[in-house]
DNA sequence: CGGGAACTTGACGCTTGTCAAGACGTGTGG
DNA sequence: CCACACGTCTTGACAAGCGTCAAGTTCCCG
């Protein structure tokens, strides 16, 4: 076993924002760091994969070294067709799914906030059906899924976690579908901002108030809206003192009027 | 080992018109069946559990009896809100999972045709987040959660059907919001068709003709449409060439056509 | 400080939802 | 076997919601 290089340790900063001495290398240059060794001083540990081993207990993963990658705003992750050989953990930064219409343009899938759990669309085929692309300067925990797997076999904590995931992720994507189906423009921005709130919320930061680290287009792709409609969307709400909006700048007023006043799923 | 009970075999029936002879008994009374012994008569073995395991080896579900449930058209199989102890198979006849939404109307989240697993949205908190109903007389397996799980720790193979079948359920979803996200109502709905039409033909019955079990406004609630716009796209799409509608008798005279003519996400 | 990306707001037209009337099919009871 | 009733589907007219196009503003980054 080689010795662990000098662990990189990164001071966390709120969502997205790297420290600024960062000089973020290539792309394809990952930085090795051992197992959860790493992970020990990690910000977004309590919501990520090292809470999936049971207490006590070691398994492949653990022993399997866990690299970083360092991505500037726009780069990619991977992209739609490539092997689907890792999973990946948003250490800082958020990032985009998306796939390519026909037409060119490109279709939101879903955002990965910091502490989330990304690439698992790939595990049906063993191929990428989508790209996930930094939004922001951004740093991801690189899990090879054969050793992951593997530990699933070995812990049965980790196989429940694993499939827990997926499910949650399925139930997520079907409340988006329903949404969109279901609801209104406003709606549909209303629920955003709230779901934004709230995985927030669960990794440590404000739920009232936060940065948008998205643009006004991607929401809408991502919600089945224009761009346009999305900022309408936004005064509106603001008009109705649910929120104040100022740029990126989220304010949350009254989250259960902003919850009450539509006929939302569930 | 307890003997079999004489193996109740059920002549398959294309998708969803059970055996006349069959008397429906309460929805609560499941028919024991030895396990993976009353799999090698079902039509639809092959796409269904039984394939998941490799041959030769043999785990924790092969030795578990599988119970099976018919039910008249609106029963449920599972309720919103209930414990997620079971995994489903449609046998035959057709399903639909529902939630509730705020104003009492029902979502339509997605359908299940003969061969398919269902019941996985409720692995990631333990509950099922939908109701499940027939949508027409219907047989299910009944699969027990705890069992599948200890057969994905026992066999590598099971564990990877099973994150396959997670995984591609999660692109499935993906694609639908795309779909509903992205395109206007009548390539929805062409792309509804194309789907069925799939799904059929990987289950061995004709892709460019077959019968709708599903109501117009199922199909709406599915797509994010009214019932209205549902018949009218129908209605445009046969009167461009691409489909014949008769009631809910489809044929597909021009997949490529309907394939082609829309800017259908990827 | 300048240029460009991101955002806001308005006007107008298309798509779709809403409301309504009527046709078709199926199942039930006479 | 027929008649009736109900569920389902089709089609039309109108209105609302949202997309498109366009102009102008703000902010960020070089």
């Amino acid at each position: 076993m080689q010795m662990p290089p000098a662990v990189h340790t990164v001071r966390f900063a709120p969502c997205g924002t790297p420290p600024a001495h960062l000089n973020l290398p290539d792309e394809r240059a990952p930085t090795l760091a051992p197992g959860h060794a790493a992970c020990a001083t990690c910000m977004v540990r309590h919501v990520c994969l090292p809470s999936w081993t049971e207490p006590g207990t070691r398994t492949t993963l653990d022993r399997t070294p866990i690299a970083r990658r360092r991505l500037r705003k726009g780069q990619s992750v991977f992209r739609e067709g490539e092997r689907c050989e890792f999973i990946f953990a948003a250490r800082y930064g958020s990032f985009k799914s998306v796939t390519c219409l026909r037409d060119g343009r490109e279709q939101v899938m879903s955002f990965h906030l910091p502490g989330e759990l990304f690439g698992f669309d790939g595990l049906a085929t063993g191929m990428h059906p989508t790209s996930a692309r930094a939004i922001e300067d951004a740093e991801v925990c690189v899990l090879p899924y054969a050793e992951l797997s593997e530990a699933a076999g070995e812990s049965p904590s980790v196989l429940h976690h694993l499939t827990s995931t997926l499910s949650a992720e399925l139930v997520r994507e079907r409340h988006l579908a329903s949404l969109i189906a279901a609801t209104r423009s406003e709606e549909r921005v209303a629920a955003f901002l709230l779901n934004l709130s709230q995985r927030l919320q669960a990794r440590g930061y404000s739920a009232s108030a936060f940065q948008l680290r998205m643009t006004r287009e991607e929401i809408g792709s991502y919600l089945g809206a224009t761009l346009e409609t999305v900022s309408r969307c936004l005064s509106s709400l603001a008009r109705q003192g649910f929120v104040t909006v100022r740029r990126r700048q989220i304010e949350i007023l009254d989250p259960e009027g902003l919850r009450a006043s539509f006929a939302d799923p569930v």
